[in-house]
DNA sequence: TGGTACCAAGCAAGCGTTCGGTCAAGGGCG
DNA sequence: CGCCCTTGACCGAACGCTTGCTTGGTACCA
């Protein structure tokens, strides 16, 4: 089972493990002898691979903050349509949250605790390009007819990001598939639930 | 200004400051020296009104799920028709929401460490409640035809729950009113953004 | 022999909670 | 009226425990 293991492979396997339990516990909820205890080692040793619990938590935000951006950038870029574009975030969103479910956990229950801190400012910023891609997004929408021309850009955008991360916070996602997640999603996004 | 305090009153007082720290840092996170502080207490005198922490927890989210309650069972009584049902469920919930904010951010962040406990076993009983009370009214519309048959209700559910509690979490809420965030809402949910 | 990976032990700080004591307000009583 | 004695609200200090983190040492592999 515990085969030979590579150089520096050890220390992301550790984030892996620390991963798992922020996603379930949040991440000051975690106590650094949990995430030993999962690793097999005493908590003391977490520190010959990271020089802090922040270390861990960093890596694992700014891994995932990278992914999403890079699919909100693809996803503009490929194609001129509201819509279409819209619709390859939500897709390509949730295959990162579902990828990196302890980043969206610690977002939800540690924003206060990371937001502050200036080694973590790239928090700030990267949200601030998401909020800006969906303006724009939607608002081009608006203009070609596409979308309602009443909508509140930015109280939408607020409502879609969030919604958007919703489902990945759910447990039991043994429930439903991704895809019927993001089917019934999309659904409610465009046509509401109205026959 | 510090006028005289009533007998028992001054406890609520104490349950209100509690609460604006709850909202703003969750439960766990909030310590019982910070709510002595605003207070103008030591931390030890706390415990002349209260038996523990948990208790002041307690106060606050048990006196929220009794109004959320009453709010579902008034909307299903008052009327048979599903779609009004729903709206007057989202307008109960969104005053409810505002009323006990500092309820929510407890239940957002600290779920895990109440439910986990015999204590709050009323969470999850009411839960339950709203949950069937949801999915019975999704399955009416669906059945006068109201609202889409290829609805999953569950599914459908999960979202919608999840959507309506969202908005309260947002601090700056001054952006918009109640009732545009009502609007904004309720438009959403029933057609989408599509024009 | 030198470096990597770990252990054993412990530190300071912070947590919720307890406890003995103080002190002003106020009702009963002579 | 003046005295006593209860009571509620709070203080000051500490308790036991958990937290993230440090330190000194050691087994092992190259």
């Amino acid at each position: 089972m515990t085969q030979s293991k590579s150089p520096s492979e050890r220390r992301a396997h550790l984030v892996r493990l620390a991963g798992d339990l922020f996603a379930e516990k949040g991440f000051r909820a975690t106590t650094v002898r949990e995430i030993a205890d999962a690793a097999g080692i005493l908590s003391g040793s977490l520190y010959h691979h990271f020089d802090s619990k922040e270390s861990i938590g960093d890596e694992i935000l700014s891994a995932f903050l990278e992914d999403v951006l890079a699919g909100y950038r693809e996803a503009v870029r490929d194609t001129p349509d509201p819509r279409t574009a819209i619709e390859q975030i939500v897709r390509s969103s949730t295959a990162n949250l579902s990828r990196h479910r302890a980043a969206l956990t610690m977002l939800q229950n540690d924003w206060n605790y990371f937001s502050g801190q200036p080694r973590f400012a790239y928090l700030r910023t990267t949200m601030k390009e998401i909020e800006q891609t969906w303006i724009e997004l939607l608002e081009r929408g608006k203009q070609t007819g596409q979308f309602r021309a009443d909508l509140d850009t930015r109280l939408t955008y607020r409502l879609l990001r969030d919604i958007l991360w919703l489902p990945t916070s759910w447990r039991s996602s043994a429930t439903w598939s991704t895809d019927q997640i993001i089917d019934g999603l999309l659904r409610l996004l465009f046509d509401g639930i109205r026959a």
